[in-house]
DNA sequence: TTTGAAATATAGCACGTGCTACATTCCCGT
DNA sequence: ACGGGAATGTAGCACGTGCTATATTTCAAA
């Protein structure tokens, strides 16, 4: 029984488990960015309805309390994703911008795909709020092509 | 789903987008338990494979150190979802050997699902690592609807 | 039986993301 | 112009989830 340097389990296990890591650490980045797909996209849509997004409307919206949306913010902001001046609304930036324009149509392509499947709307809706963010590009272009094909 | 009346936020509007926070919420709620599922899934992996699971082991196949799979383990153990001793390996209580079966289905099912809809199997299994936990009752049913009448 | 390397546990730091409580600022109605 | 309620900001707590560094325990080879 040859022992190679894959120090495994308990007795001699072999394998090359590596890429089981590197799905969870993908996972793990990818949560840590949720949160801000989630901030830009709402922000895009305050400001098209309002003119500007209030802290009170992001956290009635999000469900969270001003604080934490004022924590939030200031995240947002120290990442460049928007501007803000104490007492003021907050403004995407170009990078911000065009961060909720992507996830704003991965959210909608998405639904679209889970409801050509059978989902039904409600939850389709539901399930995309989480879903959309592990969704890779390659993926993406995938229910792209799907749906194009169903004419 | 059609939104229902404009919420006129700056003023002093009572509106209903109740059904937005819900929906960060649940997906809130959702990411606090998805490391749970991951690790009953993984436990019952490497108990399948070598009768037991080693903190070394969970730690290297999730991509974290020891002490943090340690911490994790405390708190399935808090949870009921494991049994433990120091030193010794880590083992599924019934309730975490159930998590373990329900999650590891609905894996299988959503790496299906992307693969029939033309998702490339290498992307299907890293985008479900994230996916599968959103995935509700009601779409899982409609994902075994959809695989079914594919013959 | 002894002992040393590997496995496991623990302490403590950093930061995220939520909260409540309280301070400050803004702005509308009087 | 100004007073008060709403909006915003800040302080501080709790806990999760990662890390490094350091103890402790186990187990198998010498």
């Amino acid at each position: 029984m040859p022992r190679d340097d894959l120090p495994s389990a308990a007795e001699g296990g072999i394998p090359p488990e590596t890429s089981d890591a590197d799905r969870f650490t993908n996972a793990r980045a990818i949560r840590s960015t949720a949160l801000f797909e989630d901030y830009t996209e709402l922000i895009a849509d305050l400001s098209e309805e309002f003119g500007e997004a209030r802290i009170t409307d992001i956290a009635r919206r999000l469900g969270v309390t001003h604080p934490t949306a004022n924590k939030a913010v200031l995240r947002l902001k120290r990442e460049g994703l928007v501007n803000s001046r104490p007492y003021r609304g907050v403004f995407l930036t170009e990078a911000g911008a065009a961060m909720a324009r992507a996830v704003k149509a991965r959210h909608r392509l998405v639904v679209r795909l889970l409801i050509a499947v059978g989902v039904p709307a409600e939850a389709a809706e539901m399930d995309a709020e989480g879903i959309e963010h592990y969704v890779s590009e390659t993926t993406l272009r995938a229910f792209e092509a799907y749906l194009n094909s169903k004419g």
